[in-house]
DNA sequence: GCGTCCAGGTCTACC
DNA sequence: GGTAGACCTGGACGC
């Protein structure tokens, strides 16, 4: 069946995909610049495996599976979600409005991360990108989905639950998700919130301070600094800036004239956007990215 | 082939 | 609070 999923006005299906390496890693499976399929697990029965492509001002779901109601409803919520879609950005397009080289953000519609359905996934998915290329980031992902997610009709997988990487032991992160000294930390992290010890859904509604959130997360063993502002971008908060060896490069090349520089330069260039700097300082080091992936 | 470097960092010990 | 060194992996690169 196909059901659209109504947009906002501006929304731009491509740039969203496309907003940054979410969509190249499993259980996300990026097929072209406009179409992406996804495997969600909707809470009862089998994995629904989904394709979702943008068609004018809509997002359009497609999927063999006949859906009821409440499940209908529930991937509804769950697309809204990972694309961001009830996100108010009319602020943040303003503020980049008034700036004429980051006016491009408004006009194109950019800004909208994806993210994954869950912050559980986001969180694992953030250590798996700590001190490694993105190529093995990719390997990790597609290992620990590959054996421990539940499958789909047609054999893809969605993403494992707390309780299931909870069941496994350190070695399999080591010998199978090829996690190396990460293994610790995922096997921990997967412990702690199947016990209900840590409860990272609960971050994206929190009313606490960003700092104090960051503090939170930072209590998982594997999230230091960028992987936590990372989280913090991918439940809303965009006052910090998540800066990693890319980040630093990619400012250096396009803001300083290919010198090095040091992190409060780069914190200096984006004050003007207050509470919305992360967030711009990412648009504006992708600005020519959407461009190279199609 | 083989060795080295390093990447979308973090942790711990030490000062 | 700041810093040095260790930590897994695997692709890229030079030889």
């Amino acid at each position: 069946m196909n059901f659209p999923i109504k947009v906002p006005p501006g929304f731009d299906f491509k740039r969203t995909l496309s907003s940054h390496g979410w969509c190249e890693l499993r259980p996300f499976e990026f097929v072209d610049s406009g179409t992406l399929v996804r495997v969600l697990d909707a809470g009862e029965g089998e994995p629904l495996t989904l394709t979702l492509t943008g068609e004018g001002a809509a997002l359009v779901v497609s999927t063999k599976a006949r859906l009821n109601q409440r499940l209908r409803a529930r991937v509804e919520r769950d697309v809204r979600h990972m694309f961001r879609l009830d996100d108010d950005m009319s602020e943040f397009y303003a503020a980049m409005s008034a700036e004429p080289e980051f006016a491009w953000i408004a006009s194109d519609g950019a800004g909208r991360l994806l993210r994954s359905p869950t912050v559980y996934e986001d969180l694992v998915k953030s250590i798996m990108t700590t001190n490694c290329t993105w190529a093995v980031t990719k390997n990790m992902s597609a290992a620990l989905v590959g054996a421990l997610g539940q499958e789909a009709k047609d054999g893809r997988r969605a993403f494992p639950t707390p309780e299931a990487m909870a069941g496994q032991p350190v070695g399999f992160y080591t010998e199978v998700v090829r996690a190396g000294y990460r293994a610790a930390y995922l096997k921990e992290l997967a412990d702690r919130v199947a016990d209900g010890e840590i409860e990272p859904e609960s971050w994206l509604g929190s009313e606490l301070p960003t700092a104090e959130l960051k503090r939170e997360m930072k209590r998982v063993k594997g999230v230091g600094d960028y992987a936590a502002e990372n989280l913090l971008k991918l439940v809303g908060r965009y006052d910090v800036l998540a800066l990693d060896s890319w980040v630093r490069s990619t400012f250096a090349r396009t803001r300083n004239g290919g010198r090095k520089c040091d992190d409060k330069k780069i914190a200096r260039f984006y004050t003007r956007f207050k509470s919305w700097r992360g967030l711009a300082l990412w648009c504006d080091m992708t600005h020519h990215w959407f461009e190279e992936k199609n």
